[in-house]
DNA sequence: AGCGCTTTCGCAACCGGTTCCAGCACCACG
DNA sequence: CGTGGTGCTGGAACCGGTTGCGAAAGCGCT
């Protein structure tokens, strides 16, 4: 528990020097330098963040803010981010998202605001424009990830384009009845996927003169959720769709579940397409249109991190779309009756 | 962004007595009390955390080291922490455990040792005793969660006793042809979990008299983990089993799926019973001894936090174990040709 | 009214670093 | 040999709070 007072005194200089020797870069001596380290490492000295950081200024924390952690897209994304952090020597100090208003605005201004964090990062969360603007005249790098936010670089995938992928591929495939089973549009997220996935399907659908009524089916982001909407859905022969387009894989996964309970062959009978490409995904053969969670949550936390080391280059608010594609597995086929186009 | 200077200032006391007022107890009379506090708020000011805790010593930070955080347990576990910190006003900071030693140990010096947590929660992480040891020295509260940490206290269930309770309930239906499907050995993360349900598995089947000979089959903790070795284990019919114990819920559903795709039916012609209660397991009415992962991780920060209020009060280094219990659904009843005993 | 006690309050010394600035030694050059 | 410059170094002033200690003020008591 030593401090920069005896490292200096054993190595015979001043707490000045030795402050500019262990920091590396300085006008120090060679041989000044070499003293200092080896009085600190003989002392197990390790610098104290708090008295450092208070007069940097810098805490070399990044806060990263996110309504849920143990959801798939969410604990992907938030490996990545550490990953990257720790990496470039930076601590995360993790924030749950409070629902209620109250405790938000709390959480910004009392443990944002305040020294605690040098930069954040919003995972899943869509900032109101006077948190943007809080954010800003902070002046602290922020980045957000899962949807754009006016005012703050992003990163995320077109959502819009992901369900367009998938669906363009069943309709390619011969499917004319093709149902959208995807998140509840009221209880969605701060950002609206929901509604932007919803609005590719719609558009390839619509771009194929194919009709939209009632071919969108509500219900959680879950395998449970894909599971009870499919046991209604295809329960009855006269409405059942030849293919659904699912939210996300866990739908799709539950989707298949419930298609193989109710003795419906997938994919000779019904074709399913999921979002994610989740790592149960194969096992299931799963058609999907695959994104990487990690690496989006890896690229925001190096963007923070470069803000962080070059304070002369603020971040371009810009909303970065990571590219996807899809993965073509067995989960997908031609219709029944019609013959396969490959 | 204004000092405590400012504040004292505008209310027309000194800094101290303005630290007073705001820290809450103190002599401070109700008048100065007041203009303090509408002082403060108009300024809008927030004490800043680093110049607080150079002084106090204290970070109001606890830091959380995990080897996972996409894994269903450690989320669950994490979410937990995270409550039950943010309601004590403890930031949490998140530290995935580098697998390589050096990285470990500069991690635990580097970052832990200095003021940069106040306690220690480790999850699925089991403490050499050199750590142990450090973490004494330095008189840092911490606890342990998933498993028992010598010398610490820490927070688990009965890893044994999980899989003893699902394997006797498996033997009390009147099945004998039992394989447990668990994890490996070879890959186990730092507590022996899979070691003691492996334990505990054997020690149910000796009790009744059974051989254990080749009923252990290890897999990935996971649901494809689960599906690839049942699909090797329930092909051949000859050396099927007649109930399986899974050495988790996801082990378990990959199982169930399994067995379905083979066209074997759950329960009549095979009973799975798993471990934790996943909120996938209601769906696949899988029978399982039931734990609440975040649960463990509240009690364990509501321990540290405890200890961190009251420093009288060391934390006692005892390993409390968290109760469990059989919920039994749809995927065990009695093997086949025999009568169903309830 | 005088005394002692309690409460309230301000001064100043910290906490442990970083960094500005001035001093100093030493070198090269004219 | 004097002078200007360069490279190291140390003193000291911060950063923004907390807290021990003594002074001052307020109070009840004899």
């Amino acid at each position: 528990m030593s401090s920069l007072q005896e490292v200096a005194r054993r190595a015979g200089v001043s707490k000045a020097t030795a402050s500019r020797a262990l920091s590396g870069a300085a006008h120090v001596s060679p041989a000044a330098r070499e003293r200092v380290a080896t009085a600190a490492s003989e002392l197990g000295y390790v610098v104290s963040s708090t008295a450092s950081s208070l007069v940097t200024g810098r805490t070399k924390n990044v806060g990263v803010i996110t309504p849920f952690i143990n959801r798939w897209f969410f604990a992907e994304v938030l490996e990545g981010i550490e990953g990257a952090l720790i990496r470039a020597g930076y601590d995360l100090t993790l924030f749950r998202l409070p629902s209620e208003p109250e405790q938000r605005s709390r959480l910004f201004h009392y443990f944002l605001v305040r020294k605690r964090v040098d930069a954040i990062v919003c995972l899943g969360v869509a900032l109101t424009p006077a948190e943007v603007e809080l954010i800003h005249t902070l002046r602290r790098p922020a980045v957000g990830i899962g949807g754009a936010i006016p005012g703050l670089p992003t990163m995320s995938i077109d959502d819009v384009e992901a369900t367009r992928l998938a669906t363009r591929h069943l309709i390619g495939l011969g499917h004319r009845r093709i149902v959208h089973v995807g998140g509840d549009l009221g209880e969605q997220m701060d950002f609206e996927v929901h509604a932007r996935r919803l609005a590719g399907f719609r558009s390839a659908m619509e771009e194929a003169g194919l009709d939209c009524e009632g071919a969108f089916r509500a219900t959680t982001f879950s395998v449970p959720g894909g599971y009870e909407s499919a046991l209604a859905l295809l329960a009855d022969p006269a409405i059942r769709p030849t293919a659904i387009v699912a939210g996300c894989d866990e739908i799709a996964i539950g989707v298949i579940t419930a298609a193989r309970e109710l003795g419906i062959l997938v994919p000779s009978e019904l074709s399913v397409v999921g979002i994610d490409d989740h790592p149960y995904a194969p096992m299931f053969g799963l058609t999907t249109v695959r994104q990487v969670p990690g690496e989006q949550g890896e690229k925001a936390a190096e963007m923070v991190v470069r803000a962080l080391a070059d304070a002369t280059d603020p971040l371009e608010p810009v909303a970065s779309e990571i590219p996807i594609r899809l993965v073509v597995r067995r989960s997908t086929t031609a219709p029944p009756g019609v013959q396969s186009v490959r």
